[in-house]
DNA sequence: TTAATATATGAACAATTATTCATATGTTCA
DNA sequence: TGAACATATGAATAATTGTTCATATATTAA
């Protein structure tokens, strides 16, 4: 097991395939973008915001309205929107008193839509 | 404020909009359906996990080696191999002592995909 | 200006989840 | 059979995250 000590990273157990870590490694891409994409699909992985997000997939609402839909409190929808809105997932105006939540673009209604499919499919198979 | 007692759900806050949260509430797919979809985000929502998915996406690994690759202990992997494979996202094989996981099919690499798109075109906009 | 209302937010608490540690299982090879 | 090794797993701990509670900010209307 030679591990040149600069590019190959020094683990505990054993690697059976160096070759093919090697080459793995090569190809990974950078651990700042996997990070985010992590971060990114996070947001989608709770059902507060994917109901918020879907509600929101048919109009926009204000957080009151919301927060009645969902049966929740005004403050954690308050908390969960603010998640979406600094992961660029949902918009906002301002009219009065009232602010109106919608979804920043259709990008965010493909992956949802992917997501459904996806338990669809998996439901199909079972 | 007219909640007729059992079509609009009570809530601590004032809708404003009741019309808008009953149309809402009608076309909102199954709380089911959204809870295992929000439960299918979640798994890619975890650096540990994106990084083993993306490094299936080169090529079939063995436990040690995604170890090896990540520099994590062979246990953290085992655990997240695990929950890779009761989401149906890798499949595996076992060869004598190794065991070799892979992607379970196309679509987890499509939602990859889409995902470090999304973080691309946000990072390209800032 | 004061009261009422919609939303936002910090801090505490509760719940969930990832990792570690110790050890079990199953396979190969001597 | 026994030693070595790859993987799996239960339980404990550490880390993260969601919700609540109290309260702040901002707008409207009286």
């Amino acid at each position: 097991m030679v591990n040149s000590e600069y590019n190959i990273p020094l683990c505990e157990s054993t690697c059976i395939h160096e070759d093919v870590v090697n080459r793995v490694k090569k190809n990974l891409p950078d651990d700042e973008i996997l990070s985010e994409a992590a971060n990114f699909f996070k947001v989608f992985g709770d059902k507060t915001r994917i109901k918020i997000l879907s509600a929101l997939l048919d109009s926009e609402m204000c957080v009151c309205d919301i927060a009645c839909l969902l049966e929740m409190s005004q403050s954690a929808i308050s908390h969960q929107l603010r998640v979406l809105k600094s992961n660029n997932l949902v918009k906002n105006r301002k009219e009065g008193k009232v602010v109106y939540y919608s979804l920043e673009d259709e990008h965010v209604k493909a992956i949802l839509d992917q997501g459904i499919v996806h338990i669809r499919h998996k439901n199909r198979g079972e």
